[in-house]
DNA sequence: TTGAAAGCGGTACCAG
DNA sequence: CTGGTACCGCTTTCAA
């Protein structure tokens, strides 16, 4: 049952807290803070008062004083993704076993919302690559997954995709169509900005993986079999009826992204091919639904909830002035399920 | 290019502002506050010192001082479950719409943020049913999707139950079954007392839906075909497993959330039956899954963005003291997509 | 070991 | 129409 609004708690103050245990406020804050010498008796006496009168302090407050607080905040295009919703997952665990508060934000909505200002740290995930309102400078550290920042989080894409071609590879498939993540980017023009300019970009080095893995296995590249999409499944729909379509048909995809795959297998499925008989897919991220499709989907699994926890205890450590260093690339794993085989 | 981290802007104050203006920070305050009363001419200067150094409120401040503040804050169980993740995506698009910050935490952890504290307002969703620590009351108003508070939004479960049951009826089917989440509750007593209570719960509703719409049919409801999930997948699989493998097996089954309806359907497909040919399955929900499923999912549609949509905007009208009426029920709707069919 | 005073950056209220 | 004053709840600094 709901219990019925108590006369409005009337906001507990330190003050209130003080009067009850008989110190002054300065004492009830030391304890709070865990400053040093306060007697263990004036203690246990605030202790109590804080848990009778069950006083929480004001964050604001705090934060406005120039206190730390213990917030951190993720920020992150749309929350209905299930990739991103892997990495939160992972952080909140970690935020809640670190006693810090985890909240989530769309970001984009107005630019870097009044919440980060007073967070410890910021979380992004999936920035867009372009950057950020120079104005809106995050004052705090921060910590990104699938995107750039001063503390980038990376996965080894590139590893990942030679793995799933490995396999593809190894099954003796020959004729590998690639549908890549890249027209998610802003354009192919920053693409190839970003491969020039040396940056990592987990669609681009998806591709490269595909690109010289094909290369080592002495295999060419046509350019009618690599298509590119937006990690929707939509476009990877599109992408394999582009492919599935061609004179000679690719005998197997690797396809850059879970819900991508998915469309492909189902476009290939409406064509009547067998998956994985007549064409094998590989995916990419390991999300849920990669488990859960019909056939279950082979594909390269990165540890995005592990990424969640590792870049909430980054951004922890450095929101307590601890050295940490930046976590080497996450490795991937391929996971072999159901949507691959040899070529009849 | 991240913009490099400029020396820190050095948090400019209304002060600095007001100085650049020649004026008064309570005046800067008014301009920014859109108060009456302000010359145009003072005014404008007012905005291009603003423009000219980049100010922004200090949010904790402005909070502090006893203003408004625009954060409406959302309580979910888990970040990466899609029924949530509807929910909170139309709320956002409702929050930037209206100019409102919306954040987004889990719940359970320690117990309700700091944060919820204070923001104008708070949406759960599907909060345990048990109800809160006492202690922890909410400060500000709360409106619920799926579970108890002041200001629940309901869906008609139960209308939406009869839909889906009427339309395998209509196809011929006369051995439904039926596999309800009622597992998800604390337990079977804690769903009998809700049932008892008068209380709605959106399981038990689709329950009541599958029951009465099976008696105004004149079919007996057959105790072991009814199973209890609690809407994970794996649950309506284990449910599946027991219906399917009965005797004389349903020929249909109302399977009262998406998720475990995909299992259903899997468990199908191994023991080597055909959906909709051999077997038909309802869902509810319609997730995003239920579209993307092989063969699509013929679903309960609950309009989840807009329930979200609804659920901010009531919020917003209780902050700012506006008159505002509990939206009635929301209606739902059948999806006919290709998991039905008459039985043959 | 504890407490008093000052102020963080705003806003409310009321006087000018 | 504009500005002075008090104070939001907390932490800092420094004295007692």
């Amino acid at each position: 049952m709901l219990s019925k609004n108590v006369p409005a708690p009337a906001a507990l103050t330190l003050n209130d807290v003080a009067q009850r245990a008989g110190v002054s406020p300065m004492t009830v804050s030391n304890v709070i803070n865990g400053k040093q010498g306060v007697r263990a008796a004036t203690r246990q006496r605030v202790l109590d008062a804080i848990a009778e009168t069950g006083y929480r302090v004001n964050p604001m407050a705090r934060m406005l004083a120039g206190g730390r607080n213990r917030i951190i905040s993720v920020l992150t295009p749309q929350m209905n993704q299930p990739y991103a919703s892997e990495v939160v997952q992972g952080a909140a665990g970690a935020a809640q076993r670190l006693d810090y508060d985890l909240i989530v934000m769309m970001s984009g909505s107005s630019d870097f919302s009044v919440m980060t200002q007073l967070s410890a740290g910021v979380l992004l995930i999936q920035p867009p690559s372009e950057g950020y309102d120079p104005r809106s400078d995050l004052p705090s550290h921060v910590v990104s997954v699938d995107g750039p920042s001063d503390y980038p989080l990376i996965v080894d894409n590139y590893g990942g995709a030679c793995l799933a071609m490995q396999h593809l590879l190894v099954l003796g498939h020959t004729r590998i169509g690639f549908i890549s993540g890249l027209q998610a980017e802003p354009g192919v023009i920053a693409a190839a900005h970003a491969a020039q300019s040396g940056q990592r970009n987990d669609a681009h080095e998806r591709f490269r993986g595909y690109r010289e893995s094909m290369a080592s296995a002495g295999q060419r590249v046509l350019p009618e079999y690599v298509q590119h999409g937006d990690f929707t499944k939509a476009s990877g729909e599109r992408a394999a009826q582009v492919l599935l379509r061609l004179p000679t048909p690719p005998t197997a995809l690797f396809v850059s992204g879970d819900a991508m795959a998915l469309g492909a297998i189902h476009v290939a499925q409406d064509l009547g091919l067998q998956v994985p008989k007549d064409l094998s897919v590989v995916g990419f991220d390991d999300l849920p639904l990669a488990a859960a499709a019909r056939p279950a989907l082979t594909t390269v699994r990165q540890p995005l909830q592990q990424m969640g926890e590792a870049a909430l205890e980054l951004l922890v450590a450095l929101a307590e002035h601890r050295p940490m260093v930046l976590p080497t690339p996450f490795p991937t794993t391929l996971i072999q399920r159901e949507s691959t085989a040899s070529p009849s």
